[in-house]
DNA sequence: CGTGTTTGACCGGCGC
DNA sequence: GCGCCGGTCAAACACG
C-alpha cells in the first residue's frame, strides 16, 4: 500500500472481480456502470471491498461532517472532483449544480443553488405533483456509494434524515430505501439498500452534498471540529469495519481514510464554516494529516493508511 | 403537534 | 408505442 492505485472504472475491473461484487455494482446502478468501480484494497485484511464513484467523489473537507465525503462539505457545493479538466471532459455523469471550476463564491448563493436545485424539481417546472416536465432531463448529484457491513440499514452518520420512499429492488429480495436529508434547502438524497449476494452488506449511496454543518456534531464558531468520539464509537459499533478510498480521477493520487463510510476523516486543521472560497478538499495531503486527529487510529491500522506520492 | 415512516400512485427514462 | 423499472410524491399513519 505504497503507491497510487491506478484510476478505473467497472468495465476496467471486471475481470479481476468477484461475481458477487460486481452484481452488487450493477444492481447499485445499472445507469451508471461505468462510473462506479470496485477496489479490492490490495492486501488490507478483513474487508475492503470499496465502491466507487470516480466520476463524482468528492474527498471530506470538514471533520464535523459525520458524513461520506460527497455529503461532507457542509459549506458549499463542492465541485464533484477537485480537478475539473479531468471529470468535465471524462464525466459520463457531469455535475449539473456546480462547476467544478469555478469556486462556489459565498454561503447564500450556495444556498440558493441548492434551493433552485430543489425549487425546479418541485414547482415551476413541475406537473402538479412537483415532477419535472417533458424535456428536462433529470440531472444528477454527484453520486458516491460505498459497502458496508452492517447489521442495520441505515447508519447513523451525523445527518439527519427523512424517508421518502421505498421500492423493491429487482432480482433482490431486500428493498431499497430512499432518503433525504431533513434540512432544508439541503437536497441530498441517499439510497440504502442491502446486497442481494450477500444479506450482509449494506450499500449506501449518497447524491449530492450537504449545504450545512452536521446538526448531530458539536462545532465551534467558526471551525468544524473533529466527530465526537462518541460518534466515532458508535460507527465502530454500527460498523465492523469499512474504508472508504477517495480518488481524484486526474492526478490519481488515492488516499485510503479508512474511516468509516459514514464517516469521514477530519482534517488536519479547522475549516472555516463559511470559507466558500477556499477549496481544501481537493488536497489529499490534507487528508494524511488526519493522524494528527488520532481518531482514524482509532479505526484502522497505521499501516493501512496510504501516502500520497509525492 | 411536530416529526418521521409507510405505501400506493405516478412519472420519466430507456430498451425493445 | 409499449412495458419495465427506478425514483419521487404525498396522504395516511405512527410515535414521542
Amino acid at each position: 500500500m505504497t503507491g497510487a492505485i491506478s484510476p478505473f472504472s467497472l468495465d476496467a475491473i471486471e475481470p479481476s472481480f468477484g461475481g458477487g461484487f460486481f452484481d452488487l455494482a450493477a444492481d447499485i446502478d445499472a445507469g451508471d456502470r461505468g462510473s462506479f468501480g470496485f477496489v479490492d484494497l490490495l492486501g488490507i485484511h478483513d474487508l475492503p471491498q470499496v465502491l466507487l464513484d470516480t466520476e463524482s467523489y468528492t474527498p471530506p473537507a470538514s471533520s464535523a461532517s459525520a458524513a461520506p465525503p460527497p455529503e461532507s462539505s457542509e459549506t458549499q457545493n463542492f465541485p464533484a472532483t477537485p480537478n475539473s479538466s479531468s471529470i468535465s471532459s471524462s464525466s459520463s455523469e457531469p455535475s449539473p449544480d456546480a462547476d467544478p471550476t469555478m469556486p462556489t463564491s459565498d454561503p447564500p448563493e450556495a444556498e440558493d443553488e441548492s434551493a433552485e436545485h430543489d425549487q425546479a424539481k418541485k414547482m415551476g417546472s413541475s406537473d402538479s405533483k412537483g415532477r419535472k416536465k417533458k424535456g428536462q432531463k433529470r440531472q444528477r448529484e454527484p453520486r458516491f456509494a460505498f459497502l458496508t457491513k452492517s447489521e442495520v440499514d441505515h447508519l447513523e452518520d451525523g445527518y439527519r434524515w427523512r424517508k421518502y420512499g421505498q421500492k423493491a429492488v429487482k432480482n433482490s429480495p431486500f428493498p431499497r430505501s430512499y432518503y433525504r436529508c431533513t434540512s432544508a434547502l439541503c437536497g441530498v438524497k441517499k439510497r440504502v439498500e442491502r446486497s442481494s449476494n450477500d444479506p450482509t452488506v449494506v450499500v449506501t449511496t449518497y447524491e449530492g452534498q450537504h449545504t450545512h454543518p452536521s446538526p448531530i456534531i458539536p462545532r465551534g464558531t467558526h471551525h468544524f471540529s473533529a466527530p465526537s468520539p462518541e460518534l466515532v464509537d458508535l460507527h465502530r459499533f454500527q460498523l465492523q469495519s469499512s474504508y472508504v478510498l477517495s480518488s481524484q480521477p486526474s492526478n490519481f493520487h488515492p488516499v485510503v481514510t479508512a474511516a468509516p463510510p459514514s464517516l469521514p476523516p477530519p482534517p488536519p486543521r479547522p475549516i472555516p464554516v463559511l470559507g466558500f472560497g477556499e477549496r481544501t478538499y481537493c488536497d489529499s495531503a490534507m487528508w494524511i494529516g488526519l493522524r494528527d486527529h488520532g481518531l482514524l487510529q482509532d479505526l484502522i491500522p497505521s499501516d493501512v493508511m496510504m501516502k500520497r506520492e509525492q
